[in-house]
DNA sequence: ATGACTTGTAATACAAGA
């Protein structure tokens, strides 16, 4: 018996429906993790999402930004979620699967145009997002318990998490006080990268391509930004990862993939 | 090159993404 749970950002879940359909045809996975709804739970699609077989739905979603929903074919328990740094921002979600499975959906703030914490307030609030994390993660022991966090965590912390380290080093989302805060988190949890599991450190391996720079896709300048970790206790149930690249190159695509964990 | 594109909101311009 396996279990499959994917992850993706699809930047705005009402554009997307057509490549979320599409992807579902191709992968249907068991669960289905999105982020950057942008969209009141109110407007939320159930009923076509409902339709491709997510009977199972959480949903957390604000008005024009943000937002993130946990889609399943088999049911939840423990549905919850809470705010992070005193925002009611819908940035996580969080359920258990087949009873014991704990599976957390997050969406890391992006940081704004500058890295610089005290001229640039949604830097700050990006490394403080991942230091509060690091202090739940380490306060909930959350070490001792079979649980999957995934999401866009918006950082490339490795030199082959990006398409250039020297030349985005001081970029937001590669920079090195960004990928230490993103290691103590790691370390809080006694995370194991289960995409670096599967590929090694010294391949490179993206997730998103930006819109902005001409045929980013083409010419592969991406980025690692989606990230799908497990803690020990569910190390032995690693089966694969599966960055789904084909996604990018599909009409009017987001600038993210999804990625695909199978546990069995 | 502090840009390029895409989205949502609101009203044809702006904020936000990363």
């Amino acid at each position: 018996m396996t279990l499959t749970i994917a992850t993706w950002n699809v930047n705005s879940v009402r554009q997307r429906l057509d490549n979320i359909a599409r992807f579902v045809e191709a992968q249907a996975p068991d669960v289905l993790c999105l982020q950057e709804i942008k969209v009141r739970d109110e407007d939320f699609p159930a009923e076509a999402l409902r339709g491709l077989g997510y009977e199972h739905q959480l949903v957390r979603g604000e008005k024009g930004y943000n937002g993130v929903a946990i889609l399943s074919r088999r049911p939840l328990a423990g549905q919850n979620a809470r705010s992070w740094c005193d925002k009611d921002d819908r940035r996580h979600a969080s359920v258990r699967l087949d009873g014991e499975i704990e599976l957390h959906n997050f969406y890391v703030p992006s940081g704004g145009p500058k890295p610089d914490r005290d001229a640039n307030p949604k830097f700050d609030h990006k490394l403080s997002f991942l230091t509060e994390m690091a202090d739940w993660a380490r306060e909930e022991a959350i070490a001792d318990r079979p649980l999957v966090l995934l999401g866009d965590l918006n950082v490339a912390p490795l030199e082959t998490d990006v398409w250039n380290h020297k030349r985005l080093l001081r970029n937001v989302g590669h920079t090195p006080v960004e990928s230490e805060h993103m290691a103590r988190l790691l370390e809080a949890g006694s995370f194991i990268d289960a995409e670096r599991h599967f590929v090694p450190p010294e391949e490179p391996l993206f997730t998103w391509w930006g819109y902005r720079f001409a045929e980013s896709f083409q010419r592969d300048y991406g980025w690692r930004l989606d990230h799908v970790w497990v803690t020990p206790p569910l190390a032995g149930a690693l089966r694969s990862i599966t960055v789904f690249r084909e996604a990018r190159s599909w009409p009017q695509p987001s600038d993210h993939v999804p990625v695909i964990l199978t546990l069995g």
